[in-house]
DNA sequence: AGTCGATCCAACCAAGCAGTTGGCTAGAGG
DNA sequence: CCTCTAGCCAACTGCTTGGTTGGATCGACT
């Protein structure tokens, strides 16, 4: 294999992922990944197969960055959502990522689906254990609505924008939302350790 | 005007409204709105305009619909947010509507930006009021939280299905999901309420 | 140097798409 | 009974799109 091959399948997954999360996979357009990516669209076809195949290979990639980058942390399960939280504002192509294909699948089961039961299977136990409590469906729906609160100003900045004020995206502003989640966490563990 | 004007528009707003759900802007086929309605396609030109601003009118209109119904009850804030859960667990359409609005327009300004800030700030009004405190960033940040976590099973029902376990649609699973949202939300108000 | 297999790309294609047009129909006013 | 207006629709247009292809290029091995 020459040596630009690698280069050449890396460049067009870069394109195809800032594509994909900018316009979804009914946007996104081949031509214009091929373009971003200096290489010709042929190239897509004969690396991925076609374009929703490209989507699943982008999205997966970058499930992986998610799950190495986001770990839980020492003993304080509140600042694993804060980190959480700030991974979402760093990174929000990766959460639009994940909603266009809940969009995409709606209720159908997705692609490789085991794979990542097995990675939630894991911070589940994790996370249960930081509280001291075994795993139980009690834990999922807590780990559940946690990171459902990191993710949802990422999810919805037209409404975080209105709710909370104008500017969302200042660091001032971020470092409030963050406090709040910190503190709204360890509110709702408190209470379900004791539980 | 002729009588069935108004049903015309009705019938298109309608498969629209279905249409834009399932697949999103970039996603709608015009001609499989029309199809649905049982109309003419160059109605929708003639009614709306074009493609998106069509798109506007099925979300406004279904704004309305969900601030008529879906309303600040009686006393307890947490039953607020159950009902936002019912809501969007009987009508994910709607929900739907929002997300792919949310991820078309991204950080720029949304249409008619305006008329929504006014009615979500009559909800933090009255949502402070029913906490006995005066709006403020921190009841704000609280309220958006709250309808974060009642959206986000019906936001990401793949990770849902995966973390929740399999059968999130049966009767008995949204009572439980509903029971945890009513007792996570009573504690994190009771602690807010003392602040 | 010559052959072979893989990589690359400009040009191409058919289908699908949003949006238009020109003429038909029906009802209201005279 | 004629006219005028507004609603309606089948057929069309021109462009964009995902996907293909045939030949040029290049490196490795002999």
């Amino acid at each position: 294999m020459p040596p630009d091959t690698a280069r050449t399948r890396a460049k067009l997954l870069d394109a195809a992922r800032a594509e994909f999360a900018e316009h979804g996979i009914a946007g996104a357009r081949v031509d214009r990944i091929a373009l971003r990516a200096g290489v010709n669209k042929e190239r897509i076809y004969a690396y991925f197969g076609n374009k929703e195949q490209l989507f699943q290979h982008v999205l997966s990639e970058s499930l992986q960055e998610l799950t190495a980058v986001v770990t839980m942390p020492s003993d304080d399960p509140a600042e694993y959502v804060a980190q959480v939280y700030d991974f979402y504002c760093a990174r929000p192509e990766l959460l639009r990522l994940l909603l266009w294909e809940a969009l995409y699948y709606g209720n159908e089961p997705i692609p490789d689906e085991d794979r990542r039961a097995t990675s939630y299977a894991v911070k589940l136990q994790e996370f249960a254990e930081h509280l001291g409590v075994q795993p139980s469906p009690e834990v999922a729906q807590l780990l559940f609505s946690l990171i459902g609160i990191a993710a949802w100003q990422s999810t919805m900045p037209q409404m975080a924008r209105i709710i909370l004020g104008g500017e969302t995206d200042s660091e001032q502003a971020k470092a409030r939302r963050r406090e709040h989640l910190v503190e709204f966490t360890r509110q709702s563990i408190a209470s379900a350790k004791q539980a």
